[in-house]
DNA sequence: CGGTAATGTTCAGCCTGCTGAGCATTGTGG
DNA sequence: CCACAATGCTCAGCAGGCTGAACATTACCG
């Protein structure tokens, strides 16, 4: 109770880490069913449209080629998903889901638990409002 | 722009881990002309009210015990805190900010530099609703 | 056509996080 | 007093992030 007392003081950046990480956490248990996690999951969800190069799977996601890489990477090791060179670009990779890969994606994000996480512990509105401002800040940075 | 279109169909989560990615890399670019980043920064601010040992460092920054142990390593090789076992409970490392940890501290932070980030991107009202939303979210996880 | 720039991946290395396991010290109950 | 539990820290290993650098392929321009 002594360290929730101080919360309001932290920096904001602080505060943000925090709650991402806790959040991030319960998902990640959650999806460990499956032996997946958080960004193999993102990356599950972005290869429902289709085959797609790594380049095209880290823009979105706001993260570097090379973290993209081995998120892949391990996504093939767990079988949910097929790299093979690209034969009308032979630089590109073309990543595929699998149907093994498309099943644990339904069957993990069945019933909307990535946001029943935080819906347990904010009201509606809130989460709205959150949400909102996420958004705005991840735009402008 | 495509991609910020969709920004609203994404999980709260992962909005809320690539919103605190922003922000931390933001604040760790700053830090980095001290040697810093936020987790050491987090730990000299604990610092100030005297030496402390490291699960008591861990507890409120809501870190393991193991992670706080290399975050406190990095902060002795830069020679901004030094370690020594606690005369008392032989157990315990006792954590000392030394006087080059206390200035890098006062340099870094001056002038509110960790919430001008946010602060940049998202009006005075939104900001103080986005941390009351996220306190919320951190002590009932 | 051929040199150079741009593109797409990967490798090496670092940091923060986590788990699991080990180890020394301290506290405690029989 | 001594075995056993609790405490505090460290080591090993994994994963997602990042940077910097290498590499092959493709595109472009003189």
């Amino acid at each position: 109770m002594a360290d929730d007392s101080d919360l309001h003081t932290w920096a904001t950046g602080r505060l943000l880490s925090t709650a991402a990480r806790f959040v991030e956490h319960a998902w990640d248990a959650h999806l460990a069913q499956w032996g997946l996690n958080h960004a193999g999951c993102a990356v599950l969800f972005l290869l429902q449209d289709g085959p797609c190069s790594q380049r095209r799977l880290a823009g979105p996601l706001h993260v570097q080629d090379q973290t993209m890489s081995r998120v892949v990477e391990r996504l093939e090791r767990r079988g949910y998903v097929t790299r093979a060179r690209s034969a009308a670009d032979r630089r590109r990779v073309l990543v595929t889901a699998t149907d093994a890969g498309r099943a644990a994606l339904r069957e993990a994000t069945a019933g909307d638990r990535a946001d029943a996480i935080v819906a347990d512990a904010l009201p509606e509105a809130a989460t709205a409002e959150l949400r909102g401002h996420l958004v705005t800040l991840v735009q402008r940075l």
